[in-house]
DNA sequence: CAGTGAGCGAGCTTCCGCTTGACTT
């Protein structure tokens, strides 16, 4: 590839565009006379420490270059004061027509030598099209987009602060993040709530005879039995009762593929095939898409381009054969889609494989699946359903199968569900089943009722989450990673894994004329990676509820959204709008500032039964705790609340629990052993040092005689952990670490070389070996505490 | 690191949506 000089002969026309990716591809397409850069997305902004919006003046931004773009934006400058023609080539979209207009005017380009193109994917017939076809900035969408920044900085701007005041500082409130931790707090509460009813299910086993061999057909009872009582007799009625088989049922089904992948869907794909987390997805999508692998990662546009339509086919047709394709056009549902990039797929179909390392490598695969998948043929099945009488009842069951007549798509791939989607029916084996007839004889060899309990709704994980918020029209592809980190970053929200408990279930079992009774048990409300509010963000959601529960409407930017559309169609001033907007709420701000109590999320949960005194949970200085007594009271007593309780659902029992420690255990040498518990878990404090509790010890009930030993058991490691001490230097040592034996200097750490024996070393060896390490970074210990700083 | 829990309030924090780098080994 001959690289071009932009010096030597300087070209006549500048492109701009968003993504230097693009750039590079398109420079390709446009020959020498074109020189094609990249703004990196915006070029200014509102500045991040004032409000920057003239409330007085129609609500006119103040934009500024921020620092680390000042220099691209000179070169713009310089690039484009040479140039002839300057071709604005950002997205098709409301963001993408505002980038084209801060480059314009704050370059000051002239409007003569200006052309604004567009295109929504990057082939080259579409570039040169959109070459022969330039138009003007349409300052309507700007505005549109104007109105969007200047309402969000409002909103963001305006409502965090009363947050610092009302509930703690350094609290943040959005459109868009606000609405997403209420949806995780609201759900929380539906799980809490949940009262599990069950039912009993019936299974039956059958055996049948076809074609000289005998088969098992498993059916179900289509209804649930309410009680345990009804299902008992419903076993009692089956216990004589003779079986045959009654109507045979088969009806042609087919199943469809998807549409190829959304920056959200690959999300959602990634995280439920893959395990990935939503970033993590994004990440390694930019990086196939650094490399020329995959098209643009960040879309919300199920479209695929002529090309890409041509390339699959001819990929399928030589993979799989011409039954195999067949083309579909997916559209977007959203009538306003912004479409300014395609669905995200491989740039070459014929590329099976792409991706620097295995993560990327998967990555790319299921986007190559769910793009060929998405022009393949449907799958064809036939469905066949059995009744089974019953002597002595009308009630039947049922048994079904399911027979792929062509595997269509499924031949490459199928789509997983989320959580909840899948019914206990569906999701049961149910593949081929014996060609019986009618009026047949069946005999039961077993059946059971079981009983089930209904799960809760499901919490969301981060791209169920993702998805919801898609389904409201909350927040754009480029957005939900860096939002979802921003509502952990702020600490109302945990990913994080929680235990199940234990639950009995009844299983009755019919078997040779016999009913049995047992009792099973099974783990249920296990949690993996799941997103749970913490106390801070339940109280902020509360709060934000109560005083403004315009901003937290499920449906807020859907209406916004509805008028940046109009004022996108010139049906409507943009200043006007915000004003509308800003007018009542602004004094909502400032009535709630004024009148509003402080948000500290407390709850009386009962009295201490010595006292009678009160007792409390609310969020203090230092994070939720228990208090006994009131406020005012001199002698009131706190306590903080443990990991994993929750001031919405700690009992009173619990909270009485947490003022039990520390306690003492008895003395030994002279000083009294103290058990607690501290950031760390549970301790014993003894003559000024601490003792960590094993796993097995249970800081309420451990004896005497056991804390002792956990003392001397640490003496003991604590010994054996200096191998040398130099009286010269005492700042040097070699100890006996975790991952064994290692030299310290003051706070650094140097590993020994494998050739050399720790218990042997001198002072000098070890000085050798720190000064052999010297120039290189000493291994230091993890920074633990850099994450809290602020 | 194993506490604290308010208070005068300095000076700080904060939004959403475009897009990638980089102090070094």
């Amino acid at each position: 590839m001959a690289k071009k000089s932009e010096t030597a002969t300087s070209p006549r026309n500048l492109v701009i565009v968003e993504s230097p990716a693009k750039a590079k591809t398109i420079e390709g397409y446009l020959g020498s006379d074109y020189l094609v850069k990249s703004s990196y997305g915006h070029i200014r902004d509102l500045n991040k420490s004032d409000l920057c919006i003239d409330i007085e003046n129609g609500y006119k931004p103040q934009y500024t270059v921020p620092p680390d773009k000042k220099d691209l934006v000179e070169e713009l400058r310089r690039l484009s004061s040479k140039a002839e023609v300057v071709w604005l080539a950002s997205d098709e979209d409301r963001e993408g027509e505002a980038i084209s207009w801060h480059i314009f005017d704050e370059l000051n380009l002239p409007v003569e030598k200006t052309r604004r193109i567009v295109f929504h994917e990057i082939t080259k017939p579409a570039i040169l099209k959109a070459i022969e076809t330039p138009r003007q900035i349409d300052t309507n969408l700007v505005d549109a987009q104007q109105a969007r920044r200047v309402l969000d900085r409002l909103v963001g701007y305006e409502l965090s602060p009363v947050l610092w005041k009302k509930v703690k500082p350094s609290l943040s409130a959005g459109r868009v993040q606000s609405v997403a931790v209420r949806l995780l707090v609201e759900r929380e509460r539906e799980v809490q709530n949940f009262k599990s009813e069950s039912s009993f299910r019936v299974v039956a086993l059958l055996e049948v005879e076809q074609g000289g061999k005998r088969h098992i057909i498993k059916a179900v009872l289509p209804k649930k039995l309410a009680t345990r009582a009804e299902a008992e007799a419903f076993l009692q009625t089956c216990q004589n009762a003779s079986f045959s088989i009654g109507s045979i049922e088969k009806k042609p089904a087919k199943r469809t593929p998807s549409a190829p992948f959304t920056t959200s869907t690959l999300q959602q794909e990634a995280s439920r095939k893959l395990g990935y987390s939503v970033s993590q997805t994004m990440v390694l999508a930019q990086k196939l898409y650094e490399a020329g692998k995959i098209t643009y990662m960040r879309t919300d546009s199920v479209n695929l381009s002529e090309t890409a339509l041509d390339a699959t086919k001819a990929q399928i047709d030589s993979q799989f054969g011409p039954r195999y394709h067949k083309q579909r056009k997916f559209a977007n549902k959203s009538k306003g889609a912004q479409e300014a990039h395609e669905a995200i797929r491989p740039t070459y179909m014929e590329n099976l494989s792409a991706g620097g390392d295995n993560q990327e490598k998967k990555l790319y695969e299921l986007i190559w699946k769910r793009t060929i998948t998405s022009q393949m043929a449907d799958a064809e099945l036939e469905k066949t359903v059995i009744k089974i009488n019953i002597s002595g009842t009308p009630e039947q069951l049922e048994a079904q199968g399911e027979v792929i007549i062509f595997d269509g798509f499924l031949r490459v791939y199928s789509e997983s569900k989320d959580d909840g989607d899948v019914s206990i029916e569906e999701s049961e084996d149910s593949g081929l089943l014996p060609a019986v007839e009618s009026g047949q004889p069946a005999a039961l060899q077993e059946l059971t009722a079981t009983q089930k309990f209904a799960s809760s709704p499901p919490r969301y994980t981060e791209a169920s989450l993702v998805k919801k918020l898609e389904e409201l029209g909350i927040g754009r592809p480029s957005t939900y990673a860096p939002t979802i980190s921003t509502i952990q970053k702020r600490n109302y929200v945990l990913k994080e894994d929680r235990d199940g408990t234990k639950r009995m279930y009844d299983v009755l079992t019919l078997k040779n004329h016999q009913i049995r009774d047992e009792v099973k048990s099974e783990i249920t409300g296990a949690e993996k990676n799941k997103l749970f509010p913490t106390d801070i963000g339940s109280v902020v959601n509360d709060f934000l509820t109560e005083h403004f529960d315009q901003i937290l409407d499920y449906h807020f930017t859907a209406k916004v959204e509805k008028e940046f559309d109009e004022i996108a169609e010139g049906l409507k001033n943009w200043s006007m709008m915000i004003d509308s907007f800003y007018k009542p709420f602004h004094i909502n701000v400032n009535k709630t500032l004024e009148e509003s109590e402080r948000a500290t999320g407390s709850r009386l949960l009962g009295t201490e039964p010595v006292q009678g005194r009160n007792v409390y949970v609310r969020i203090g200085r230092y994070g939720p705790l228990a208090q006994i007594g009131e406020s005012e009271d001199e002698d009131k007593k706190f306590a903080n609340l443990r990991k994993g309780m929750r001031l919405e659902t700690i009992t009173l029992e619990e909270a009485l629990d947490l003022f039990k420690l520390p306690r003492s255990v008895g003395a030994f040498e002279e000083y009294e052993m103290v058990i607690g518990i501290g950031r760390f878990g549970p301790y014993i404090r003894h003559n000024s040092a601490f003792y960590s509790l094993g796993k097995e010890d249970d800081p309420m009930t451990i004896t005497s005689e056991r804390s002792v030993e956990i003392i001397q058991n640490k003496r003991e490691a604590d010994a054996k952990k200096v191998i040398s001490k130099f009286d010269t230097d005492p700042v040097i040592s070699v100890l006996n670490g975790r991952f064994g034996p290692y030299i310290t200097k003051g706070k650094d750490n140097y590993k020994i070389p494998k050739d050399q024996d720790p218990q042997v070393l001198t002072l000098e060896d070890c000085e050798k070996i720190i000064a052999a390490a010297g120039t290189a970074k000493p291994t230091r210990k993890p920074p633990r505490s850099a994450a809290k700083k602020k």
